[in-house]
DNA sequence: CCGTGATTTCAGAATTTTCTGAAATCTATG
DNA sequence: CATAGATTTCAGAAAATTCTGAAATCACGG
């Protein structure tokens, strides 16, 4: 590997660090590397700037479009394929969310829905039921949540994390809104 | 490994599940026992349940601590140790959410501040830079905002789930109040 | 402070994952 | 449709990880 020293830190962290998800070392470096990377690169220039094998390099190239983080652009008079990251980071954070859950989430979900129809046998599986249950419960909410909000722009998106907490603050006030308005109404 | 057939499934598919993160197999399983399980159980409940080495239990008993996903229960009139997983999932999302973080964006937070005080050698160091600082900016959003919400009690965090995408209405009749206040102060 | 049982450690075996190089396949062009 | 360059596949090598059993350590009751 033979890259700037700043380039270089990164994309090193970001192999460590990918290894710590589901993805391998070079998956990693490859991302990160097209991640600050000006042009498109194709598979030659990242197996020189790695230092990795070049089947290794299409093999992780393979996964990285298959997780919908790397785009392939075509450079014109050049035969070989070149790639790129989605360049907005909003957009690569959607993106991210949405194959974590379709591999994370979604087949947990439904092999405890598939559980949950089973008629217990004992009162051991009784109370483990009832544990799915609850854990099922918690991830329904939170995949309907994401879906709402996936659907939001990114400046509304934005928004939204900009106020953080606040929002609670004016949850109450609609609430108080409500209230004044139920109470009216009651009267 | 002998139990009961809805057990088995849940604590098999939880075995899959945790490799797909970084835990390996049997820590994953022995969670997913611990979870459905109706009291606190000893190590060698587990061996017996997994049909695993002593020695992997208590490797795995150790990781899920460091993970803060076990709890130590002393059963009285018994030496052993008896371990638990906390039984409000919320708590259990909250715990997750936090010790991912430490592990996975805190150490790519700081390299990333690091990278970013230094002096750029050349304008593809330059070019990178600024893909780095917009990387860091989201990430810290994200979390400024997670630091947030994750003091919320449960219930207020429920209904903003709850809520999902249609606090984007209340912002809206917000900035609807806030616009009417501000034109009649111009006025 | 000894003995008993619970727990942890750790070196190496077993397994799994990752990586490579050679061969096969694909594809645009003359 | 032959050729040359680009890409992928895949079997086995290399590396990393997980798991085990034996030995060491710990901790409590007597």
């Amino acid at each position: 590997m033979n890259l700037p020293p700043l380039i270089q830190s990164f994309v090193l962290h970001f192999g460590e660090m990918g290894s710590r998800w589901g993805i391998n070392r070079t998956v990693g470096q490859i991302y990160a590397l097209l991640y600050v990377s000006p042009r498109p690169l194709c598979a030659d220039d990242i197996v020189e700037a790695l230092g990795v094998s070049r089947s290794n390099v299409s093999m992780g190239l393979r996964e990285l479009q298959t997780w919908n983080l790397v785009l392939l652009k075509h450079i014109p008079n050049d035969r070989r394929d070149h790639f790129t990251t989605p360049d907005d980071v909003w957009q690569i954070l959607r993106v991210l969310a949405e194959e974590r859950k379709k591999r994370e989430v979604d087949p947990t979900l439904s092999v405890l829905r598939e559980l949950l129809m089973q008629t217990p046998g004992s009162e051991e599986e009784k109370h483990a039921q009832a544990r799915l249950a609850e854990m099922h419960g918690l991830i329904e909410r939170l995949t309907t949540w994401y879906e709402d909000v996936k659907r939001l722009e990114t400046e509304r998106l934005a928004a939204l994390l900009a106020l953080g907490a606040k929002v609670t603050r004016l949850l109450e006030a609609k609430d108080k809104v409500v209230g004044l308005v139920r109470g009216r109404k009651e009267a």
